[in-house]
DNA sequence: ATGCGTAATTAACCTAGGTTTATTCATTTG
DNA sequence: CAAATGAATAAACCTAGGTTAATTACGCAT
């Protein structure tokens, strides 16, 4: 196999991701949203074609599954794009919800807008191009821990990470950012405070 | 708080993913590689200025936790890019090794004149931002499998979407996919096996 | 204050999957 | 061929975390 060829291939490769948007259907006006606390930017199962800005705030991406049980997978603070990347790019409902976890304000675009805006915009092409790839690492980070990592350990790495959210953020959240049950946390909560005595 | 200001932090948003690249250093011969089953493009714990393109054959993302446990994040054919996102972005020692699991081929090339073409190219850029949403999705994808399917379940997800690979690829990595021990798949399968008659 | 609904904790029990060790089987190497 | 090495399985046992249920503690509304 020549070097040649596998150029070729490449070439081929980024072709395949240049499929198609309806530049027709594009409409232009941003929106403003302000989200009292537990409400909610997108919801589980909804169809979505925007892409948010949250400006101000703190919101969660949540899922619940058929038997009811809720699983927190990202937990995030203004200023950042916040969306889902599957229900805008398949078309797809959402698998998560996103909500605020304060009081928050967002600008919302069409997902075509957003496409558009790349066709003429390198540098926002850029710039989204360091976005992916930081929430891409985050998402890894997270795989790597809810992996390798005991429960115990994701609480302390929790506390670590959000300590501003500690008091504030109701436990049954926090238990359910690390993966486990609000019972589990109590029973490693309280073991942590029997431990550093 | 108003649009105007919403739009302005979203300008400053942008900006802030436009940090600096190394021009001068960069350097442009693509690589070809050739890999033997087992061989690595890249290994845990290594720097890496390189971004692969495989050509042909399957590769697997494995890393070994300190206590010699191995989980693999990623199980993927060509043609596609593989490479440490975090370790090419951050400039950190890769968390995973990236293992040939047949003869495969690939080219190589410089980080940086991955971004540079993309400071050139548009079509280039779009279709990397197509090819990080759908990296993206299917991290998501796994995250949800892990958190929410059991054992079982997971195990009978890779059957269904690795069929060609069940008969080859060893049992031990399987269960380092689906994140068990291969004590765990063991019992599984021969649990399937008593329940299907 | 009284009563209600939700959050957090505790205890008792259960289970999926990890750990250890042993056995079998298959492949490689001398 | 024998010996050796590694993959898969099996059995016995252990443990982290889930499940159920009861208890307490904390708003918040009337």
């Amino acid at each position: 196999m020549d070097k040649q060829f596998l150029m070729q291939q490449l070439r081929h490769f980024f072709d395949q991701y240049q499929a198609g948007i309806d530049w027709e259907r594009c409409k232009i006006e941003p929106k403003v949203h302000v989200l009292n606390k537990g409400e909610c930017l997108l919801k589980q199962g909804e169809l979505s074609d925007r892409m948010f800005f949250l400006g101000s705030g703190l919101v969660r991406y949540y899922s619940l599954s058929e038997s009811g049980k809720e699983y927190t997978q990202t937990l995030t603070k203004a200023p950042r794009l916040v969306g889902s990347t599957q229900a805008l790019t398949l078309a797809r409902p959402a698998l998560f919800s996103i909500e605020a976890l304060t009081t928050s304000v967002a600008l919302s675009f069409h997902w075509q807008l957003f496409y558009q805006q790349m066709s003429q915009d390198l540098a926002f092409t850029q710039a989204y191009v360091r976005f992916l790839e930081s929430i891409f690492i985050s998402k890894e980070q997270k795989e790597h821990a809810m992996v390798k990592h005991s429960a115990t350990q994701r609480y302390l790495d929790f506390c670590r990470d959000f300590s501003e959210l500690m008091e504030t953020l109701p436990k049954q959240q926090i238990a359910s950012y690390i993966g486990i049950t609000p019972i589990a946390l109590s029973r490693i909560r309280t073991q942590l405070k029997n431990d550093e005595q």
